[in-house]
DNA sequence: TTGTAGGCGTTATCAT
DNA sequence: ATGATAACGCCTACAA
């Protein structure tokens, strides 16, 4: 039952009559050790089933080769998405990932930035909590120059690189979008806008109007968390409204299909009566009925993007990214739920 | 630009003008280092920004206070749930998490246990890979006596506990279901049989159509990658088959959805002219139309119970778990997708 | 081509 | 109540 002790690198050194740093030499395939030597130190390794001690090798090193992500949740399909992509650009340079979610608490972010700076990550992989306003949580990673990346949901910062889509852009096409299709009284239903994303939509959104000389009203704005129970209330408020909109442009898509599913039980046609567009291109938009027009962006995409950024940043010391803020293609993806025209 | 150096408890305890030993036993909270001391050093170490050297530590005591996560995806609701469970609890007792992604490859599942391996992590949360047949590449762990955990995809070892659900029972229950609703044909989709959850899941199908008489046929069973493509191709085949069948059983919940939105496409009604039940309770089953009868279990709660029961293996050395197998609850969910008796 | 020595930051042991 | 020392496993400057 007792654990074996480890083998290092000094039994090998023993058992082949050679030296630790002979060992470490060869496993690090040195060109300054002999053929016959190297093969038989990888050998011995083998058969007795040596393996690196990655703590040791940090502590001496000063370099983990891992990195740490927190997000705000694991669970959506965008997130886990992300993710994917970090891990397959990541694992395939040897990196090895640190996790953390925030559950949306600044409180919680913070304290899992401490955590991973206790475990010295090479560099921080980050889609800031809705309620995160400020990056003074961050201030041990810019001393040290230890380099943060920001993704989705970012705060500009000198030190830091963020990786977005154009939130003003995308949001601005898929009002104009309903605009196009007749809608007049456009809702739009998103989350706190003290982020980034959420604050870029609602200025698209604001500018689509101004554009077709629609009058913004401040009623037709409505918070909430985004979840697809929050969806269904705002369907409720909505069915209590004198004048139906007739169109909604939603922060996200299982939201959008929370309030399209209520507003469906309760006799509303969509797109007859309200035109829907959402946001991400969650696999359920293809799944309700009417199938929901989005906005399409690849969260595997921005995730490969973020983690090979950072390689470079990391592997490169001299590397200085051209630019602080790299943007990703996104595009409307129209759909049935939005189109009244019955043009396809 | 430089990174500035580390601060050490040296820096402390030369500021301070007392040893090391002394500092690291104050950080602890060590009971025979007096209050005075004490609260000078944690209000330097604050005012220094130290913080503890994660792999000085580990480097010392053989622990390394991080576990090792390795699912097949990372990107489907329930992993996203299960991976949001286990942050959860292990974050709470202060546990990190490495994580890794197999993508449901053998090999490369075996490449991030020896990766897990080195960095020494203090136990191992593993969903299996579909093609993973023997748990070879586990042996490393298995002979140092390093806890392994098995969940939902699992196999037998002596030295590894299982958490998982009655596959088996689910199944039965879900074919029942169909088979009170009258349905006489009645497929399975499902993923090769390697893995426990989907021979279980077969075995109950046969036993519940064994016990109503029905015989069972071999060219029912459609063995799929369970994707949500993967079931409008089984579409596809289905509407080739001279007499279709009545009812269907997939083994998830997309995979079911893809293939309903292929049917429906033709014309097939559903649950008319074919019944549908899914697996895992996916958020899509209350999208589509109709809404899809389901396995219910959750992925956040075997989440949470994999690492509190990986916790206390880690924490208490004579931790001896009763039983080498959980089983968790889960219910079959029953909507209109199979209800062809219209009631409800 | 190989070896020696010292140190990365921490903590347990044994003193004082 | 506090300190000196050694050790965890590895790597590199320097030496041979």
């Amino acid at each position: 039952m007792a654990n074996e002790r480890e083998v290092t690198i000094y039994d090998i050194a023993r058992e082949l009559n050679i030296s630790a740093t002979t060992v470490s030499r060869g496993l690090q395939d040195h060109p300054t050790i002999s053929k016959k030597t190297k093969k038989k130190i990888f050998d011995l390794a083998e058969r007795l089933g040596y393996r690196s001690n990655h703590f040791a090798r940090s502590l001496r090193n000063q370099k983990t080769n891992t990195f740490g992500i927190i997000v705000p949740r694991l669970n959506s399909h965008f997130m886990s998405s992300v993710i994917a992509g970090i891990e397959n650009a990541a694992n395939e340079q040897g990196f090895s990932l640190l996790i953390a979610q925030s559950s949306e608490s600044s409180e919680k972010e913070a304290s899992s930035v401490r955590t991973m700076f206790d475990s010295r990550v090479d560099g921080l992989l980050v889609s800031l909590a809705v309620d995160t306003t400020d990056l003074s949580h961050f201030e041990h990673f810019f001393k040290k120059n230890i380099p943060v990346i920001f993704f989705d949901r970012v705060m500009q910062h000198e030190n830091s690189v963020n990786i977005l889509i154009d939130n003003r852009q995308a949001a601005y096409n898929a009002t104009r979008h309903l605009i196009e299709q007749g809608c007049r009284r456009i809702m739009h239903i998103t989350a706190p806008t003290l982020q980034n994303v959420y604050k870029d939509r609602l200025k698209g959104y604001k500018e689509a109007l101004g554009e077709h000389k629609i009058k913004f009203r401040e009623d037709y704005v409505v918070i909430t968390n985004l979840s697809q129970e929050a969806g269904a209330e705002v369907a409720n408020t909505i069915l209590k409204m004198k004048t139906l909109p007739d169109g909604i442009f939603v922060s996200n898509d299982s939201c959008a299909v929370g309030c399209m599913l209520a507003l469906k039980e309760q006799g509303i046609r969509i797109p007859e009566d309200i035109a829907f567009v959402g946001f991400n291109n969650d696999p359920v938009t293809k799944v309700i009925e009417p199938h929901l027009t989005t906005i399409n962006y690849s969260g595997y995409e921005m995730g490969q993007v973020a983690a090979r950024h950072l390689i470079n940043h990391v592997r490169d010391v001299s590397f200085v990214s051209s630019t602080n803020t790299i943007i990703l293609r996104s595009e409307l993806m129209v759909r049935a739920s939005s189109l009244k025209q019955g043009r396809k």
